[in-house]
DNA sequence: TATATGATGCACT
DNA sequence: GTGCATCATATAC
């Protein structure tokens, strides 16, 4: 099997984004061809858990290239990261949204109801599919003895890729959401629906 | 089908 | 104490 390797990985992270696509993900028996991915540039990006510098928490994602960060948000939810660019620059790449391309009996076991189009689009989503937590945090996934892999896409020219604003990311005056560092294979049904950063309505008092 | 809202826990200030 | 790189559900059309 062969693996995206550590060298992939250690370059800018806006060069890796749009070609992780179509990529295959593999993790506790579900494959995933990703189809949406967000970057996030480390030190100059004010998008990014990194900007503020190195915590416990974002610690992975100032690993080696290919580390996986993954964290927990929303008080409910993992999202999964693969680390870019050299160790102490905490670039990475979001896997926000996949198809299952195997395993889909576990991966349907995990998500509970859900069809077969919503069993990885949105990245919280992808990783209860996945089975990714906390005890993925941090694994080095150019090594091969991995769990998980990250498999280069196959042969077929490049796909047709957009880009656009990235989700979820507002702020008073100006924030990275405005960057166009979201990327997704155009015409794929498993790209996440979700509506970009719209300000959150304010609770009435 | 589209939009609105509550849930939920942890990291960070 | 506050705010999340979100999602499932309820309600309205």
């Amino acid at each position: 099997m062969t693996r995206l390797s550590e060298e992939f990985f250690d370059r800018p992270v806006l060069q890796i984004a749009p070609e992780l696509l179509g990529c295959v993900v593999t993790h506790a028996g579900v494959s995933v061809r990703l189809t949406e991915v967000e970057a996030y540039d480390g030190a100059n990006d004010p998008g990014s858990h990194a900007f503020r510098g190195r915590t416990p928490r974002n610690a992975s994602m100032f690993g080696p290239a290919g580390t996986l960060y993954v964290y927990f948000t929303y008080g409910m939810h993992f999202c999964c990261n693969i680390g870019c660019g050299p160790e102490g620059i905490a670039s990475a790449v979001l896997l926000r949204a996949g198809e299952v391309m195997a395993g889909h009996d576990l991966a349907r076991q995990r998500r509970g109801r859900s069809t077969d189009r919503d069993l990885a689009r949105g990245p919280a989503r992808l990783a209860q599919a996945m089975a990714l937590g906390r005890d993925q945090d941090g694994l080095y996934t150019p090594d091969p003895d991995c769990a998980m892999s990250v498999e280069p896409r196959s042969q077929q020219g490049r796909p047709a890729v957009r880009t656009g604003p990235r989700v979820g990311l507002s702020g008073p005056g100006g924030n990275g959401a405005t960057y166009p560092w979201r990327f997704w294979l155009d015409g794929e049904t498993s790209v996440s629906a979700y509506r970009p950063a719209k300000p959150r309505r304010p609770r009435a008092t």
